[in-house]
DNA sequence: CCGTTACTGGAACGAGCGGTCTAAATATGC
DNA sequence: GCATATTTAGACCGCTCGTTCCAGTAACGG
């Protein structure tokens, strides 16, 4: 924060970690157990700092949380909505298909059972600090948008609120997929929603 | 859980409160603030109990968990699989739009914010327990069930293929609308939600 | 009225929490 | 090589947590 990010000469001791590793092994801890399922000494474990060259640097655990959400916020969300809104030939209905395929193949998978950040502390990381609040918000916005792009690429003269509606309808029902992922359901429920919502969005944009 | 439930004589002093009315009091705290945001002081201030009574008659406070949750289950989950099954004359997709406007209502209307108990226990109370996890379970099959049976109705010539999977789509769909209301998103996101989903079930049942 | 039985209040416990602080270690600029 | 600036290790703090325990008390059956 202070000084851990400016490559000026420093005149002191150089820190011995990387700042950048740090905060990816952070956010992999507050990502699959979210802000209270993570001590401050699992993060000191799991990184090979002290306590003390972790609050020097990185400042108290709610920062580091948002520290490690802003990551995922550029590295994951954005290049998602990025990779949603891009026009690279895949068939609109087909790259909705593969976002709702996210959590049948973490579950039945890599077996990583994370989930989604960004649903994760939508779902229990909010209220505690107005910079969660706002990268959450944004982080939905940025997805909203996306899908608004996919869905007017498949849908190129329906209205801007019929686009609208079907991207909150798909985002919700994302959101609430990966919620329901955590009570590991069959593969064939998870499937049965990854396809129905296509259909149903596919309904909603030829109406 | 040993004697608090039994009405044969007792021969000791008997207690001074109303099991009923405490476990309604610590389910209360538990759907409003979650597993881990309630405190075992928390609940004796609430109820005015001792911790001593308290662990007497109600076990710890993983099982004072369960107690709320199954009073929900009981109370709640099943009365609205109920009503959701219960042919009362009401359109089937009116009786939709209505169930998905439980959340805008809570946010700006009553100004309740604690939600659907099932879907927060879904989201941060999952895997402490054997037995929340099954009442999570039993609770959305109850649902899914009911919405099957009110689909059913509304598409009597519909395979039960697609009405389960529209069934689906929707309790998905309302999960992470119970989620995303908890990031307080406007009136008109929540009512464009849940627009599209009556109108997306609409679509998948007459297709 | 007495003995039994159960409930009650509150002190106490050990563990873990987030966070602070001091003293030692270490690399730099001059 | 010396002064300076910064990081490091880990002891330490006060607090809260869930839980246990015990002495005191109150109401029943006989």
């Amino acid at each position: 924060m202070t000084n851990a990010t400016q490559n000026k000469a420093k005149r002191g001791r150089p820190a011995l970690f990387d700042p950048e590793k740090v905060i990816e092994t952070v956010a992999d801890l507050f990502w699959a157990r979210g802000f209270d399922g993570v001590s401050v000494s699992d993060i000191t474990s799991a990184t090979g700092l002290s306590k003390s060259s972790l609050y020097n640097s990185f400042g108290d655990k709610d920062s580091l949380f948002v520290q490690a959400l802003s990551r995922y916020h550029r590295d994951t969300v954005e290049a998602g909505a990025a990779w949603l809104a891009a026009d690279d030939g895949t068939d609109p209905m087909e790259k909705l298909d593969q976002l709702f395929s996210g959590p049948a193949n973490d579950l039945y998978g890599q077996q990583d059972s994370r989930g989604c950040f960004l649903c994760n502390t939508s779902a229990d990381g909010l209220g505690r600090s107005p910079d969660v609040d706002t990268l959450v918000g944004d982080g939905f916005a940025a997805l909203e948008a996306g899908l608004v792009t996919l869905f007017g690429r498949y849908a190129p003269n329906v209205s801007q609120d019929t686009l609208q509606g079907a991207a909150r309808l798909a985002l919700t029902t994302y959101v609430g997929l990966r919620i329901r992922s955590r009570a590991k359901p069959s593969r064939a429920e998870l499937d049965s929603v990854r396809i129905t919502t296509v259909r149903a969005v596919q309904a909603l944009l030829t109406s």
